[in-house]
DNA sequence: TGGGCAGAGCACATCTCTGA
DNA sequence: TCAGAGATGTGCTCTGCCCA
């Protein structure tokens, strides 16, 4: 062991690091830093955000260095056959990743701002705003306040949302998005979609079969669940797959309802298990959940 | 056909922010 | 000030694809 001394400047570039008071973490502010443009693909193309299957950090870090990606808009304009011809790739790799990367043009709004790596915007804040605002262009007209006004978002999280939106790289970041086709704004449904878990939140621990976790997270979030990451207080019931770990414990010493994948299958069909009812039961009497 | 490798999928720990 | 929740980073196992 060493000790180890935090750096001054960025290891990748040499910019001068920033620190905010009272905040751990450090930042090279070079918006052209190449550590950065890296780590901004690898956000974009992940699974938490457009999920393009086949590419990971690895690969995306091939083209980069080849130069064929130079921001995130780029990704839409590659050359399949020049892809096809790299080591180790070949036409069936590279035809799946074309096919990946066209799905990934219609992902929903939500996952296109998450992807936009945002400074403390994730997958749970990029809803609240997908759903406030229905497009890119609607939040890139919004005032601070007005971003501020959505519950569960504060004024730190509303600055990071509208400095971004007021930078004109990001709002040209925007139109070439557009322009190579990725879709930018979600198709309102005019609220026929049910939403028989309105007020419940719930959240998945283990290994699903029949689908995985992020698919189950959003289907249960497009059947008005909240879906969250830790168990607590608040917890309606916890949903456990195989090789379950230590949140199976918290919920029973908390008790909360720990239910099995055929509940959330039940659930996902549109019904209520009979498991998840009496904690229902005791959400309608409370009168909703807090962040419904 | 099988080895090697990249990526998927997941758990878990830690840090930070929000809101009461 | 603190509890709850989300963001972020790391490590592990498993799966599927490429290529010799």
């Amino acid at each position: 062991e060493q000790p180890y001394a935090m750096p001054d400047a960025c290891p990748s570039c040499g910019t001068p690091v920033h620190r905010d008071e009272d905040v751990a973490m450090r930042y090279c502010t070079n918006a052209a830093c190449p550590a950065q443009l890296k780590e901004r693909i690898h956000h974009f193309i992940g699974r938490p955000a457009m999920d393009i299957d086949g590419m990971g950090a690895k690969l995306a870090d091939r083209f980069i260095d080849l130069g064929w990606i130079y921001d995130v808009a780029s990704i839409y304009q590659l050359d399949w056959e020049a892809v096809a011809a790299l080591e180790g790739m070949g036409e069936t790799s590279a035809a799946n990743l074309a096919k990946a990367v066209e799905k990934s043009k219609n992902q929903p709004l939500w996952r296109l701002i998450h992807g936009l790596g945002i400074r403390h915007v994730g997958e749970r804040t990029a809803n609240l705003v997908a759903d406030r605002f229905g497009s890119l262009d609607a939040l890139l007209g919004a005032s601070a306040e007005e971003i501020a006004a959505i519950p569960g978002i504060g004024g730190i999280l509303a600055g990071s949302l509208y400095d971004f939106a007021q930078e004109e790289p990001n709002r040209q970041l925007v139109e070439r998005l557009k322009a190579v086709g990725v879709r930018t704004a979600d198709e309102r449904s005019g609220g026929d979609t049910a939403r028989q878990l309105e007020g419940v939140t719930l959240v998945l621990t283990g290994r699903l079969d029949a689908l995985t976790r992020p698919e189950a997270e959003e289907r249960l979030r497009r059947a008005g669940a909240n879906v969250t990451s830790s168990v607590s207080k608040k917890t309606t019931a916890l949903i456990a797959g195989a090789d379950a770990g230590s949140k199976v414990d918290k919920a029973r010493e908390l008790k909360v309802p720990v239910l099995e994948e055929a509940d959330l299958l039940v659930m996902l069909d549109g019904r209520m298990p009979e498991a998840l009812m009496p904690a229902v039961v005791a959400v309608e009497e409370a009168g909703g959940a807090p962040d419904s």
